[in-house]
DNA sequence: AAGCCCGCCAACCGCATTCGC
DNA sequence: GGCGAATGCGGTTGGCGGGCT
C-alpha cells in the first residue's frame, strides 16, 4: 500500500518508512522532542526531508495516534464538523483524538463523499415539500428562496465579550418570510429562517438576531457565516473548544428544518431555556 | 490462473503562514 | 519592514491489495 518503498532522488530518500527509519525516528524524537524537523532530518541520518519526517511524525508516530476503522460517533462528528468548517481537516482533526488530518480526510473523500451523495440521491426521491406543507398551517407555495437544511447551523461572530452564546429562535420563521416576502423586499440569498445559531459575544451587528422580525435583510448569509468564522480565528477557536455532544443536543431539538422549500415546524422554547 | 479494475491510504507537492534574524 | 527557513495545510498522486471477470 502506498508509495513504493526507498527510492532515492536527489539524494533523498522517498516512498514508504522502513521500520528501522520509523525507529530511528522515535528515538530520536524521544531524546530532543518533536520540532525543528530539517535539524531531525539531518541529524538522524535518515535522508529524508524535513517535511517528510514531519509527516511521518505526526501522521504515524507520534503518541495518541488511534489507528483502525472510524466509529460511528467519529463519522457522524466528522460529518457536521465538515458542514460546518468545510474542507478544514486539520480544524476538524483537532476534535476527534487520536485522529489525524491525512486520515479524516483520505476517509472523506473516499467513503464519506460517496455515501453523502448516495444518500442525498435517495432523499431527493422523496417529494419532501409536500411532506413540509401537511405540517403547516397555512398554504405554502415555493419561491425559490434559499433555506436552511436539517443539518445546517447558523454562526455569527460577535464583537466583543467572550464565550459562547447560542440562541433560538421561536418565532414562526415560515409566517414571517411570507409576510416580508408580500412586502416583496426579500433576497435570494438571505438566510430566512434560523432557529438556532451560535455566535460569540453579544449584542453584536453581524450576530443573526435571534428574532424573525429583527432577522431582516440586512441577515447574514450563510456564506458570510462561514466567511466571519474563517475571519475570525479567535471566535472558531473558542467555538471549537465547546462540548460538542450538547451543543448537537441543543442543535437538534430546535433545528428541524426539512431540506428545501419553506419548511418549519414552530417549536415553543422551553422557559428554562436560556441559551 | 491471469488480467483488469478500483478503493484505500501513505506520502508527495505546492502554496500559505509563521517564525527568527 | 524584508528575507529566508521552518512549519502547517489541503489537494493530489500512485502503488498495494482485494474483488471481479
Amino acid at each position: 500500500m502506498g508509495r513504493n518503498s526507498g527510492f532515492e532522488k536527489d539524494g533523498l530518500k522517498k516512498g514508504m518508512w522502513s521500520a528501522r527509519e520509523d525507529h530511528v525516528l522515535k528515538n530520536y524524537v524521544k531524546k530532543h522532542g518533536p520540532g525543528n524537523w530539517g535539524k531531525t532530518a539531518r541529524e538522524t541520518g535518515l535522508k529524508r526531508c524535513g517535511k517528510s519526517v514531519r509527516l511521518r511524525w505526526l501522521n504515524y508516530l507520534r503518541p495518541g495516534i488511534k489507528k483502525g476503522n472510524i466509529t460511528e460517533d467519529e463519522e457522524d462528528l466528522i460529518i457536521r464538523m465538515h458542514k460546518l468548517v468545510g474542507n478544514r481537516w486539520s480544524l476538524i482533526a483537532g476534535r476527534i483524538p487520536g485522529r489525524t488530518d491525512n486520515e479524516i480526510k483520505n476517509y472523506w473523500n473516499s467513503t464519506l463523499r460517496k455515501k453523502l451523495a448516495e444518500q442525498k440521491e435517495k432523499e431527493s426521491e422523496v417529494s419532501r415539500n409536500e411532506m413540509v406543507k401537511e405540517n403547516l398551517p397555512f398554504p405554502v407555495e415555493d419561491d425559490g428562496h434559499q433555506h436552511l437544511t436539517k443539518c445546517d447551523v447558523v454562526l455569527g461572530g460577535g464583537g466583543g465579550g467572550g464565550g459562547l452564546m447560542c440562541f433560538a429562535s421561536n418565532v414562526n420563521v415560515e409566517e414571517d418570510h411570507q409576510r416580508r416576502c408580500l412586502g416583496g423586499t426579500s433576497t435570494d440569498t438571505t438566510i430566512l429562517s434560523p432557529r438556532v445559531g451560535v455566535g460569540t459575544g453579544g449584542g453584536a451587528n453581524n450576530n443573526i438576531e435571534p428574532t424573525g422580525d429583527d432577522l431582516n435583510y440586512n441577515a447574514m448569509t450563510w456564506n458570510d457565516s462561514i466567511m466571519d468564522l474563517n475571519g475570525g480565528q479567535l471566535y472558531m477557536s473558542e467555538f471549537l473548544q465547546t462540548e460538542f455532544s450538547k451543543f448537537w443536543e441543543e442543535t437538534d431539538r430546535f433545528m428541524n428544518f426539512e431540506v428545501g422549500g419553506c419548511s418549519t415546524i414552530n417549536h415553543e422554547l422551553p422557559n428554562n431555556w436560556d441559551g
